[in-house]
DNA sequence: ACCCGAACGGAGAGCGCTCTCCTGTGCGGT
DNA sequence: ACCGCACAGGAGAGCGCTCTCCGTTCGGGT
């Protein structure tokens, strides 16, 4: 009786305590959590009542350090803040007030979460916060890091891609990195708001672009241009903006000065065609009677917007969890050179609602 | 020479491999890396050049093996959502576009991360996600966890508090939980949007209320009510809002309707405030001359309205990190029964703009 | 010159888990 | 009846780290 004194120890059961109560080793209780090889159905009922009973739950650490996985992602948020506190908080504070964000921890978590896994946020907004992120994945905190980068300079991907740590990005990067990617056909789906706004009628057409030194800027900026020329807009009426609702209120307001009787607008996101749908009824003209605005990506603020945004859907949501999937691939073939660097781009849809 | 291959393993390097490079034993550079003890300031210099020369970085599950300690902590956004993944999904979203979150993580990490910590974000919106979470803070892969409540009735507190675990709340809970958390004096600020109102002449003012089944929603309806009828208006029109802009457009229109007269609004928030503005814009009102318009929070919503709130400054950031102070405080304390409970109110401030 | 204590480095025992080996058992083929 | 094989379960060696305990050294008081 007395030979081993039981919960002696006031901490959480163990293996070995299970193992004890069930009357088998730890090695087999360990098979039955983790389902590995063949138990007896009989043992298996025993260590399941046995872990029920003594409310058992795997410690993550002692697990971690013989698996070398840590079961954990990092979210990083990248790009240039501020070096000072004040505009670090401003960073953080930016990047949430933007709906795609969510959108992507949206779809993050509905891929992670029936893994049982959880993301660790981060930023990594200057060049120590970057070191953070690096010595993180280094000790192991973390298996990989999904990356959103809010700057075509930015330097995380490629200072991962040397360290040779799982990584994924949204986005193509700026310049070739050996590293996975999802990304939208944003040519494509500039090409679809300028064919549908030709097809309404439009023949002055303007369009509000996003800062032009992020990819997804010049891209949609370019495939609008093309679809315009190949249909015989050769010049199309040009401001750029940051993406943010403000920006696009001023680029309307500069576009209408100079061009006051054009008749549609695509604005490279939903934000920006917000600002403009904003501006237009404010300076009398009505949307979509005198002047079609077409948005992009099919954020909340398009549903959101007076009158609902007709808008090209890129579907964050889903693109965030091929993300995390993307990396799972990634770290199964972490051995390997370069394995399981692979990207995945996907196709943009029209989504027709009242503004055009 | 080869009596000990080094470099053999392909693995980081370790302890023992700075060891041997330094040529002390692994606890002395133990000691050096945690700076417990004293050390030998050579033998100090020594160990850091080791530390440089193998690129070593602490293995983190080992370290938490054995001190019991994950130093992480969960970020939990809780609250009732659907059961269906899609209801999920539109969960996530809804939170993250409210800027109210970024600012929580915002002051979340501008805490954590001098202290080399990082917030795991997880969603708490069904039983599911809420015994994950339990799971997660049982198994040691955090030492704790901050949760943002989105509904007065929200079970994770008392579950939380029950398992012994310890947590911090952003907001009061609706039924007393032994369990710290952090608050603002929501009264005083709607005493002072009351003040700021009457001070200015208002004479027929209104109010739109956050949802009646949050505390926040019922102490910000009170203490304005409070106020009013110390000033000697013992009746005050109210319309019940939801928080989020759209409800704010709603319970204006309704106002309005109602009492065509007023000339006075107190808005629970600054997203409902930028709904009303434009409700009164778009009927006719000039904001703030016919109607002054009072908000709450001080958020990004703010400054961005037109024209930019006058508002009851709630200091999110500060509040959150005070959260993980509390949190880091109640973690020292685990053993002692409800060792470190204790909770802070902040205080609201006046911040006026231009709506009133 | 002696002793005691403070101070510092090393040895080694685990933390809780997984996983490789090994042993025992039941079954088929010959 | 024998051998071998497949398979289930147990034993035990660590994973990399911290931390207690112990040995050694050195300084100062008498």
């Amino acid at each position: 009786m007395s030979s081993k004194p039981q919960g002696v120890t006031a901490g959480p059961p163990t293996l070995e305590d299970v193992a004890r109560v069930a009357g088998v080793s730890r090695a087999t209780v360990s098979r039955v959590v983790n389902g590995i090889r063949n138990v007896d159905p009989a043992i298996q009922e025993a260590v399941r009542a046995a872990v029920a009973a003594t409310g058992y739950t795997p410690n993550r650490a002692a697990r971690s350090l013989v698996t070398r996985r840590a079961e954990t992602i990092a979210l990083v948020v990248s790009g240039a803040g501020g070096e000072s506190p004040e505009e670090q908080a401003a960073f953080a504070s930016r990047v949430f007030s933007d709906p795609f964000f969510g959108r992507v921890t949206s779809g993050v978590i509905g891929y992670l979460r029936p893994r049982a896994m959880h993301p660790v946020l981060m930023f990594a907004e200057t060049g120590a916060a970057r070191d953070q992120v690096v010595a993180f994945l280094r000790q192991g905190s973390a298996d990989g890091a999904l990356v959103v980068s809010t700057h075509a300079d930015d330097p995380l991907p490629t200072v991962l891609a040397d360290a040779g740590l799982p990584a994924v990005l949204f986005a193509r990067p700026a310049r070739p990195v050996p590293i996975s990617y999802v990304d939208l056909a944003h040519r494509d789906g500039a090409r679809l708001a300028a064919e549908h706004l030709l097809a309404r009628g439009c023949r002055r057409i303007a369009t509000i672009t996003g800062p032009l030194d992020v990819v997804a800027g010049q891209d949609r900026l370019a495939g609008f241009r093309d679809a315009m020329a190949r249909h015989g807009h050769g010049y199309v009426p040009v401001a750029e903006g940051g993406f943010t609702r403000d920006s696009g209120e001023e680029a309307m307001a500069r576009l209408l000065a100079e061009h006051p009787g054009l008749d549609g607008v695509f604005a490279a996101n939903d934000l920006m065609a917000q600002g403009a749908c904003r501006v237009l009824r404010e300076q009398g003209r009505r949307v979509p009677e005198d002047v079609a605005v077409v948005g992009f990506d099919d954020s909340s603020a398009a549903a959101a917007c007076v009158p609902p945004l007709t808008t090209v859907r890129q579907p964050v949501e889903d693109m965030a969890a091929e993300m995390a999937r993307l990396l799972q691939r990634r770290m199964e073939h972490r051995d390997d050179p370069d394995g399981g660097v692979a990207s995945v781009i996907f196709e943009p849809e029209l989504v027709v609602r009242e503004s055009a």
